[in-house]
DNA sequence: GACGATTGCTACGAAGCCGAAGTAATGTCC
DNA sequence: GGACATTACTTCGGCTTCGTAGCAATCGTC
C-alpha cells in the first residue's frame, strides 16, 4: 500500500482534507465512536503514506527499500552483528516468506552474508558486512536530515503523538507489553558497532 | 508495505516495543530531533500495520481490498453516485495506473460501471451499482464494529491524535490547506445515498 | 483554425509482498 | 528410542502496486 507521490519533486497535494471530509459523512450516518475511529485510521493512513513516500524516495537513492534498510539497521545495532531470520520475522513482524525475499536481495547486494547457526542446523543467521554498514550509515544520515528532522511538530508534540500511538498499539496487542521493558533496557545498554 | 499478521486469528505480537527500543539507539547516536522524528515515523508505521491488518481482514471477508472499498465509499457519498477516474486519482492520491486497475476489478465484480463523460470524451465516469451499494454498506458496518469502534483510545484522545496528525499532514503539504475547508463543508452538507 | 502542450486513461512490465505448501531439523512425550 | 508435533526456512504462485510509455481528446495561443 505504498503509493507514489512525495514531498519534494513530483508531489501533488490532495485537493482537500480527506480525513475531515469523511468524518462529516460518518458523523451523519453512524455512531460517534465509529466516526472518530474512522478518522483515526484515515489520519494514520494518510500520515503514513506521506512519510513513507519520502522515506522510500530516500531509500531508492541508496538502492534500498525501507524493509531492507530496517533489517540492516537492526543488524548494525546487534552486538554480534548477526540475527536469525526468525528473530527478524517476529520482531519486525514480516512474514517468513518476505524475510527470505529481503535477505536474498541483501545477500545479492553483498550487504549481508548468510551463515549457518552454530548449534541449530535449522536456523540461518544473517551477518552484516562492512559494505552493509557503510550503506546503512549513509542511508540513516540521509533519512535523519531529509525526513525525520523535518517533521512539522515540536518536541513535546512528537512525544505526545508517540505516547498516544503507544497506547493504541498496546491496546491492539502490537507487542508483548509484559516483557518489553526489559528488552528495551537491554537494547539501550549496548551500543557496539552503530554509527 | 501492507504486511500480514492481524488481531484476532493468526496474530503474534512483537516481542517488545520496537519504537522505544530504536529510540534509545537513535538518542545515543544522533540528534534529538532525528530520534524523535524516527520514533514518530516508526510509531505511525507500526500503528498503521496493526490497523491495516485488521481492516484488510474485514475487507477480505467482503471480497474487497481497502483501496477498492475506499473508492466505493466515495462513490456512495457522491450526490451523482459517480466520479471521474482522475478525481479519484487526485483525491485519494492513487496513481492513475492503479486507479485503472482498481476500477477494472470493481467493474468485473459488477460493483461499478464505466460510463462515458457527457461532454469530455477523454474522461471516464465510474458509477456505483445497486450491488455496489449493498457491498459497501455491509463492509462499512462490519468495519465500524470490528475495527473503528474498538480502537483503544477515549474520544478526547482520538481527537488529540487526529489533530496532531493533521498538523503533521499540513506541514508536509499532504492536502491543499487553502481550499480544503470549503470542500469539506460542501461534503458535510450533502447526504444523499449513504447508508 | 492549426499546432504544440496538456490532460485522461490504458497497456505493459518489473518489483514487492505474502499465503500455502513443502523440506529438513529439532523438540516432546511415552 | 520411536512417533508425532513444532520450528525454521524456502519455493511457488498469485495479487497488488506503480513507473513508463503510449494513444486519444481537448485546451490555449497565436
Amino acid at each position: 500500500m505504498a503509493r507514489s507521490g512525495g514531498h519534494r519533486g513530483g508531489f501533488e497535494p490532495a485537493p482537500f482534507d480527506v480525513v475531515e471530509a469523511s468524518r462529516r459523512v460518518w458523523e451523519r450516518h453512524w455512531e460517534p465512536e465509529a466516526a472518530s475511529g474512522m478518522a483515526v485510521f484515515t489520519a494514520i493512513l494518510r500520515s503514513y503514506q506521506l512519510l513513507a513516500d519520502e522515506v522510500e524516495r530516500v531509500m531508492r537513492s541508496h538502492d534500498l527499500t525501507f524493509a531492507r534498510y530496517e533489517v540492516l539497521t537492526w543488524l548494525m545495532t546487534d552486538p554480534e552483528s548477526s540475527l536469525t531470520l526468525s528473530w527478524i520475522s517476529k520482531t519486525l513482524r514480516i512474514p517468513p516468506a518476505t524475510v527470505t525475499n529481503i535477505i536474498d536481495r541483501l545477500e545479492q547486494d553483498k550487504l549481508i552474508r548468510r551463515v549457518a547457526h552454530p548449534s541449530d542446523a535449522r536456523t540461518t543467521l544473517a551477518v552484516i558486512t562492512t559494505r552493509g554498514r557503510r550503506v546503512a550509515s549513509a542511508a540513516t544520515e540521509d533519512l535523519n536530515g531529509t525526513v525525520y528532522e523535518q517533521i512539522g511538530l515540536s518536541e513535546p508534540q512528537r512525544r505526545e503523538l508517540t505516547d498516544l500511538l503507544a497506547q493504541l498499539r498496546v491496546s491492539g496487542n502490537e507487542f508483548d507489553v509484559e516483557r518489553s521493558d526489559a528488552v528495551v533496557e537491554e537494547v539501550g545498554r549496548r551500543n557496539k558497532g552503530v554509527g
